[in-house]
DNA sequence: GCGTATCGTGGAGGTTGTCAACGATGGAGG
DNA sequence: CCTCCATCGTTGACAACCTCCACGATACGC
């Protein structure tokens, strides 16, 4: 008959990408709560921190992958904990840069340690090597739709 | 001063696995959209065309990676779309087999194709091993948790 | 100047994640 | 046999998330 047979999900690499996902998400906002940080809002402090002259929301919801409408409430949650501030831009009076305040980047040190220390649960099986290749691959995965 | 320099966010394992996570589900629940399906009840559905002697919600949950109480609601959502029935288990009272109809064994053939074709845009840059490797590393880090 | 595009923002509607219950059934131990 | 406790499916509530559309403000080409 052969009816019914193809790759079987768990050689899915979309199930397994979001299963995966879910689970290393569910571990790292487990380790941000205590810090008041989810991945989202983790994820904009860091970009916010990393950009040295600044990032508009619109960049920063391309880089997330996100539509900018969800950006507007993460800057808002951060503006709210006092982590980031919205600037005016010189060039542009139409975009908000979103720059860390100095209470932000050290939050974002201190969660930065407790996310890394989370992921490697699920992680930890993963050799330095292997980490390398994976971090390619998913890049490159990324960059194939832009 | 040496501040506020962890990794860049662009190397994060967890922000790279979910942000190329969510861009395969994307394309899959558009590919999958004209066959009624979405990621979520295409893999309750795949599951259920697999299990020879079929299997449990809660078991399909663990597969899946989700709460029991979501897989009822997939489950009913596929019921009502006549794709795969909630059987009564002979040795265990309690527990609803969820088996796939003769319907639902079609479509799962047909919404695989169209799953498979999209997920080839944000894949195309991997090469066969490098999927094989992928695989096997997300297999790994479900493992890890349990 | 004038039309068009882009930025941030807000709102609507649907999907997902998490958690706590509840009745029904199964199973172990007295 | 009966009682206590675990497990199954199910429901409900609530927060988070995604997607899309629309608006005012600003920029830019013509």
């Amino acid at each position: 008959m052969e009816v019914c047979m193809g790759q079987p999900m768990a050689d899915d690499l979309g199930f397994l990408l979001s299963r995966a996902s879910g689970q290393v998400v569910r571990a790292t906002n487990a380790a941000l709560a205590e810090h008041g940080l989810r991945v989202r809002t983790y994820s904009v402090l860091v970009f916010a921190c990393e950009a040295a002259d600044g990032l508009n929301q619109r960049e920063l919801a391309g880089f997330l992958g996100l539509d900018p409408s969800q950006v507007v409430l993460l800057v808002d949650e951060l503006v709210a904990a006092g982590l980031v501030e919205r600037q005016a831009a010189e060039t542009d009076r139409r975009t908000r840069l979103v720059v860390p305040t100095a209470q932000g980047r050290r939050v974002r040190e201190a969660a930065g340690e407790a996310a890394d220390a989370a992921v490697e649960v699920p992680l930890g099986l993963l050799g330095d090597a292997e980490r390398d290749r994976l971090r390619d691959m998913l890049t490159r995965i990324w960059t194939a739709t832009g």
